[in-house]
DNA sequence: CGGTAGAATGTAAGCGCTTACAATCTTTTC
DNA sequence: GAAAAGATTGTAAGCGCTTACATTCTACCG
C-alpha cells in the first residue's frame, strides 16, 4: 500500500501539501493539486486511517451500545446509523449491553477503548446519573429512547405517552368501552409512559381506568399469553386489548385464539411497536409505529452536528409514534 | 487519559517493559510485572488502540460485509461474528453490499480502508475470478455461503441441495405425490442448490420432475404469491409446495389462504431459512433451518485461526440443514 | 572471585499521518 | 519598482505505541 511520502514524491510537493489536498484544508494552487491528485490516482493511494487518527486525535469512529445487535429494533438502529454515518466518512462500532448495568458498562469501556469520538447509547438498566457523568466525562453522548434530566439535548426519544394514547384512543373511537391494557415492565420509562397514556385516552372518553383490566408483562411473548391469560379468566368484560408491544400482542392473540374467541370478532388487539413480525401475524396486527430507524438516523445527525461540526441538519429530538391500522382491531359490536 | 509514558514513570521503568507486560510478550520480573500494574490501575490506564494499531501494524478489526445490516440472516450473522470475535479482544466493521457489485466492491473498498486485519464477506454480485483476486492479495478473506473454487478452505456455506433435499423429501413421507417448487432466483447459486436437492428427493422416490410445477420467484413474499398464482392457474394438480426461503412461503400461504384453501388441510407448505418471521405465521411455518449465527461464529473461528494464530479451533466448513416440523404441512388426504 | 550465559530492562527508531510555524512566491500598493 | 500583504509550500515535531537491538543484572560455573 503507497503511503503518503511516495505520492508526495511522486508529486513532487511536501507531505504537508498532500495532507492539505487530502483533507481539502489550507489552500493549495489548483494545478498542485491536479499533480497530487493524479499521484494519488497513479499509486492508488489510501491514506491509512489508522495513522490519521493517531495524529489528528480523532478516530472518526462512534460507537453505538444497543441491547441486542439482533432483533427488529436494534438492527433497523443500528443500520439507520450506519447508513447516516457512512455517508459522512464516519465509521460505526457497536457492542451489545443486553440490558444488564454491568454488561452496559463493561461495553461502554470497550467503546471508549476503542477511542470512539461519540457514543450512541441505547440503554435500560444504567442509571440517569451513570449517564449524566458519562456525558460530562469527555466523550459526547447520544441517549437513544429516554430523556435524562441535565442532558435532554442529547436525547431522542419516542413520545410513548401519545403513543400509548393514540391505541386506546384507537380502540375507544372503535366504540370499544372495556379496554384492558397489557403493560411491559413498569420500572422501564417507555412501559409506564405508554400505560400513562392509556389511562389519558380512558380518561378523555370518560371511562375509568379498572385497575384490575391492566396487567404487567414482561415485554415477551410469553408474558402477553401469561396476561391476557390472566385477564380472561377475571370474568370482568372487556372486548378489546391494547398491548405495550407487539411481541406481547402476538403472546395474547395465541391465547384468545386457543379460547376459542376470534379476532377480531371478539377481541380487537393492538401492538405496539410496529415490529416486522406484525405484519406476518394473522390477522395483521394494528399497532402503533415506533420510527425506530429514523430515530437512529437522527442520532446521527446529532452527532455529525456536535463533535463533527457538521451544520444545517435540523434536529428533532422526539419523535412522534403513529398509528398503523391494519386488521386486528375493528368495531365493537353493538 | 493516561499514556503509556505516564505509566513508565510511576511504574519506575521504561516504555518498553510497559509494553512488555500489556502484551505478555518478553519476560518480566514478577515483582515488576506487579509495579507495573500497580501503576496502570492507579491511573486507570487504558492503551490508546489506535497507537497500538499503527505501531504494530495490526488493527485487530475485522471487517463484515453482509448484503443487508438489518434482516433475520445477516443480523443474526453479524451478531454470531461479533460476539465470538468480542471474546478474543477484536473489533467488528461491517458494511452493506446490497447485492449490488459496484457497493459490494465499494463496501469492499471502505472495509480495506479501514485496515481490517481480515474480511468476512457475504456477497452475491461478485464474481468468484473477483473474490479469488481478493483472498489473494493480502487480506486473508472467509466467503461465506458460497464455495469459491481455489478458496475452499476460506469458505463457509450451509448445503443448501440437502436443505431443498430435505424439505421436498418431507413432504414425500408426508404422503404428498404431485409437490410444486417455488424457488429463488436460480442465477444464485443457494436457490440453484435447493432446487436440486428437490429434484433427487423426488428422483429418489420415483416421482418425475415436473417443470410446469416449477416456477422461479425472487426471494421475496411477493414473488411467493405471484408464484403461487401461477402455479394455481395451470391447473395441474398439487398438494404440496415447497418454498426456496420463508419469506416466499409467506407470500404463497396468502394467496393459497385468498383462494379459500386451508392449509395444511388443502395445501401443505414449507419454507427455508427458518428465519423469525416463520413462527408468527400462521399456521405455524415448517421449513428448514439455517443456521446462520453458528456459520458467523465459525467464520470468526476461521479468522482467529488463520490470522490471530489462535489454534485449537475445530473448523467446519460446511453446514447442514435441518428440518424444522411444526404446523404449515400435514400427511396428504388419500 | 572473575567470567559468562541468560534473564531483565532500557534505548531509540519507527508506524503514516497532521499541523504549528517558518520559508518562499506572487500580487498589490503607492 | 520596492515594500507589504497574502498566498502557497515546506519543515519538523509530534500522536502513543511496538520492537529490534543494546545494555545491565543476576546467577552460576570452575
Amino acid at each position: 500500500m503507497a503511503t503518503i511520502y511516495e505520492v508526495s514524491k511522486l508529486a513532487g510537493v511536501s507531505l504537508a501539501t498532500v495532507s492539505r489536498v487530502m483533507n481539502n484544508s489550507g489552500k493549495v494552487r489548483e494545478e498542485t493539486r491536479r499533480r497530487v491528485l493524479d499521484a494519488m490516482e497513479q499509486l492508488d493511494y489510501q491514506p491509512n486511517s489508522i495513522a490519521q487518527s493517531l495524529a489528528s486525535n480523532r478516530s472518526n469512529c462512534v460507537g453505538v451500545l444497543v441491547s441486542e445487535v439482533y432483533g427488529p429494533i436494534f438492527g433497523a438502529m443500528l443500520a439507520g446509523i450506519e447508513e447516516e454515518l457512512r455517508g459522512a466518512g464516519k465509521l460505526t462500532i457497536f457492542a451489545a449491553g443486553h440490558s444488564d448495568a454491568d454488561k452496559e458498562r463493561e461495553a461502554i469501556r470497550y467503546l471508549k477503548s476503542r477511542n470512539c469520538d461519540a457514543l450512541i447509547v441505547h440503554v435500560e438498566a444504567l442509571t440517569d446519573e451513570y449517564l449524566l457523568e458519562l456525558g460530562n466525562s469527555g466523550v459526547p453522548i447520544v441517549v437513544m429512547n429516554r430523556i435524562v434530566p441535565g442532558l435532554e439535548d442529547n436525547c431522542i426519544s419516542l413520545n410513548n405517552e401519545h403513543g400509548g394514547y393514540k391505541a386506546t384512543r384507537y380502540l375507544l373511537e372503535l366504540g370499544h368501552r372495556d379496554i384492558a391494557y397489557i403493560s411491559g415492565p413498569l420500572s422501564w420509562g417507555d412501559a409506564s409512559a405508554r400505560l400513562e397514556g392509556h389511562k389519558r385516552a380512558l380518561r378523555e372518553h370518560d371511562r375509568k381506568f379498572d385497575e384490575r383490566l391492566m396487567v404487567e408483562g414482561d415485554y415477551h411473548e410469553i408474558g402477553g399469553s401469561n396476561a391476557m391469560t390472566q385477564l380472561l379468566q377475571q370474568g370482568i368484560p372487556f372486548t378489546a386489548v391494547a398491548c405495550g408491544n407487539d411481541e406481547m400482542a402476538v403472546g395474547a392473540m395465541d391465547m384468545v385464539r386457543a379460547r376459542g374467541m376470534s379476532i377480531p370478532g371478539d377481541m380487537s388487539i393492538v401492538g405496539f411497536d410496529n415490529a416486522p413480525l406484525s405484519r406476518y401475524l394473522h390477522p395483521k396486527l394494528s399497532t402503533i409505529n415506533f420510527p425506530i430507524s429514523d430515530m437512529g438516523r437522527m442520532a446521527a445527525h446529532l452527532v455529525l452536528q456536535n463533535v463533527y461540526e457538521q451544520n444545517g441538519l435540523e434536529i428533532q429530538h422526539v419523535f412522534e409514534p403513529g398509528l398503523v391500522e391494519r386488521a386486528s382491531a375493528g368495531a365493537a359490536s353493538k
